[in-house]
RNA sequence: GCACCCGUAGCUCAGUUGGAUAGAGCGCUGCCCUCCGAAGGCAGAGGCCAGAGGUUCGAAUCCUCUCGGGUGCGCCA
């Protein structure tokens, strides 16, 4: 199970760190403060596990709040506030803390000393963007695979969610410390590879010049094809169509995928998604092929093995037949029923690619495989992860995150798209309309299982309504008091180096207070997003971080001495400048986890 | 028929892995630019967390059932 291995990363991680985020910190002092104080009978262990220190909801509640109490008055037969009670005492010794209160149920609420602040706005200084990266993952090997858009054509709308979740989950899990690799599995092996082909070869006597008509039903219709068969007429003139019928689809095969394989890339790349490795499905077929060894195996394990399936409850489909097939011992792992490796016509199923990809992955040692699937493959989920298991003996773990489909509007009105013309929109419809930024921040500012409307008026509105516009311009805002200090100051230096050693006790206000303490929040919000599988949490993270600066500088304007730059103040002005400069690091080093661009400025 | 996902303010959605009086944006009402970027801020109204049981110190969160929406259901990828 991937708890327990979790716990063990997790206390790894913990000792490794030398500074950690203050909310784990303060766990570790709490159980520490709890064992010391000796409630539990001799030789009973007590469960701390489950020992939290969080944010109160209420900031009025203090900076900190843990439930150390209510957990323990079961086990100690003790009243949570009694415990409650001594653990405050004992916490009030620690140098740290200004003042502890016990509240509600059994809280134990704690307000830190100001130092604290300091140290955590000289320590966002002096990471900048590394502010946040962790250990949490220990170097554990994962592969992320998504997009895998069949290369039949450009990339469809429909790809785009699973491709920005994809690219900033694997950017998070990066820079939590997982040694990623990002992939793609090109299907260019099925069926509709040989339709792709014959696509192109119709476009190729096209661009030879014959009349080829309209194109025939179950050919692709796209226009993307026209210059791949034209390249084809420049190259090989006419001589394809003499060229043997086997001789000429492998050819026609090669270059079309190739083609669309380049386009795909293109796409990717505008939307600012990248992959590591590009994997052939190609290359596991064939006699000696992964797809023949690791059936093999996986028969000798007795996870293959010749069966019937019982039919389908309910409407059983037309021309069901009851066969002894190939089939997958999936069900030991949690899968509803064993699944056909084996068409009828002697070709692998799509399925056993699958099977024979993943025992290809832990082969190279990755721990967990992490897949991104849009809903429709929702039924798909159960035997992927029964793959992994039995494969792996437990080892590796599968994780799959899927993607509620998207439904695109205009102005409040659904976009309407026929697909059989050919005309569906592209990615790069998209992309093009209302540019790389908002469309990656609109696809991470939800849930990836919930469903998503994407409007594309609301999307390029540069308003409070689109969140990327509001973070964009929290962070240029903060370079716009700095490049205002740098004219009105110009004896103050702004470096790093010179800020990180600013005077920052004297930061006393509430609202400088606030924002020094969403940014300690931030390691805590990565590694959680990361555990989790969430990129959108740092979406929403970010949201309320510029929330917090916006809202403090406008307290500035109704009382000018909060205002950041003050030239006879010039120790305050400094601490502020270096608060606003770590504020940006913040925000920029998760518009870069998340793929998105961090402007300084943005008129 | 079965499986998976989702039901939270009028609308679109968060909710820190079970915590305190359930939050934000839009929309609505009323305010704030002689002032570092008003692409911003402040305040107000708005809730039976779909419904019913259960688990426990404590449930929007976990379990069961019901209702409502989506997706998928041998040899398509």
């Amino acid at each position: 199970m991937p708890g327990a291995f979790t716990l063990v990363l997790k206390g790894f991680s913990l000792l490794r760190l030398k500074r950690m985020n203050i909310y784990a910190e303060f766990a570790q002092r709490v159980k520490n403060i709890v064992s010391q104080l000796e409630f539990a009978p001799e030789g009973q262990e007590l469960d701390l596990s489950r020992v939290t220190v969080e944010p109160p909801r209420d900031p009025a509640h203090g900076d900190l709040a843990t439930n150390v109490a209510m957990l323990l008055a079961k086990p100690l037969k003790m009243k949570p506030r009694d415990i409650a009670e001594r653990v405050a005492a004992a916490l009030n010794e620690d140098s740290d803390v200004a003042s502890v209160a016990v509240a509600g149920p059994g809280f134990i609420n704690i307000r830190l000393e100001q130092k604290v602040y300091s140290r955590i706005a000289k320590e966002v200084i002096e990471k900048g963007r590394e502010f946040g990266r962790s250990k949490l993952g220990g170097g554990l090997k994962v592969n992320v695979e998504y997009v895998s858009a069949n290369p039949t054509g450009p990339m469809h709308v429909g790809h785009t969610r699973g491709a920005v979740v994809g690219d900033a989950l694997a950017n998070l899990l990066a820079f939590a410390g997982y040694d990623v690799t990002r992939e793609y599995l090109i299907n260019d092996a099925g069926s509709q590879i040989d339709v792709l082909a014959n696509s192109t070869y119709l476009r190729y006597r096209e661009a030879l010049g014959e009349d080829i008509g309209a194109i025939p039903e179950g050919l692709y219709p796209g226009d993307y094809l026209i210059p791949v068969g034209q390249t084809l007429a420049k190259e090989y003139g006419p001589s394809l169509k003499d060229m043997p019928e086997a001789e000429r689809l492998a050819l026609l095969k090669q270059v079309s995928v190739d083609a669309m394989m380049k386009m795909i890339r293109q796409d990717l790349e505008l939307l600012n998604v990248h992959h590591d490795v590009f994997f052939s499905e190609k290359t596991m077929h064939g006699e000696n092929g992964s797809i023949a060894t690791s059936l093999k195996e996986l028969r000798s394990r007795d996870l293959v093995y010749e069966g019937t399936l019982p039919p389908p409850k309910g409407e059983v489909p037309e021309g069901w037949e009851d066969r002894e097939q190939t089939l997958f011992r999936s069900t030991i792992a949690g899968d509803d029923i064993d699944r056909p490796l084996v068409k009828s016509d002697g070709s692998y199923t799509y399925f056993a690619a699958d099977v024979a990809y993943a025992a290809d992955k832990l082969k190279r040692g990755f721990k967990q495989l992490i897949f991104i699937l849009g809903a429709d493959h929702a039924g798909y989920v159960k035997r992927l992860e029964a793959v992994g298991k039995a494969i792996s003996g437990g080892e590796a773990e599968v994780i799959v995150r899927m993607c509620q489909l998207v439904k695109l509007y205009r102005g409040g009105e659904p976009v309407k798209m026929s697909k059989r013309s050919g005309n569906f929109i592209t990615l790069r419809d998209v992309v093009e309309e209302v540019g790389t930024d908002p469309v990656r921040y609109m696809m991470l500012y939800r849930k990836n299982d919930a469903h998503l409307d994407f409007d594309f008026e609301k999307v390029t509105e540069q308003s409070k309504d689109n969140p990327v516009f509001y973070v964009q311009y929290g962070h240029a805002r903060c370079h716009s008091v700095l490049r205002q200090a740098k004219e009105e100051l110009a004896t103050l230096d702004l470096s790093a180096d010179s800020l990180a050693s600013a005077n920052f006790d004297l930061l006393e206000d509430e609202g400088e207070q606030a924002l020094i303490a969403k940014m300690a929040q931030w390691p805590r919000i990565v590694d959680s997003a990361a555990e989790a599988h969430e990129p959108h949490r740092l979406a929403f993270y970010l949201y309320e971080l510029a929330s917090a600066l916006h809202g403090h500088w406008s307290r500035g304007k109704e009382k000018p001495q909060l205002r950041f730059i003050n030239d006879k103040t010039p120790d305050l002005t400094k601490a502020r400048l270096a608060m606003v400069y770590a504020v940006s690091q913040v925000i920029a080093s998760g518009l870069t986890v998340l793929g998105v661009a961090a402007p300084e400025e943005m008129r």
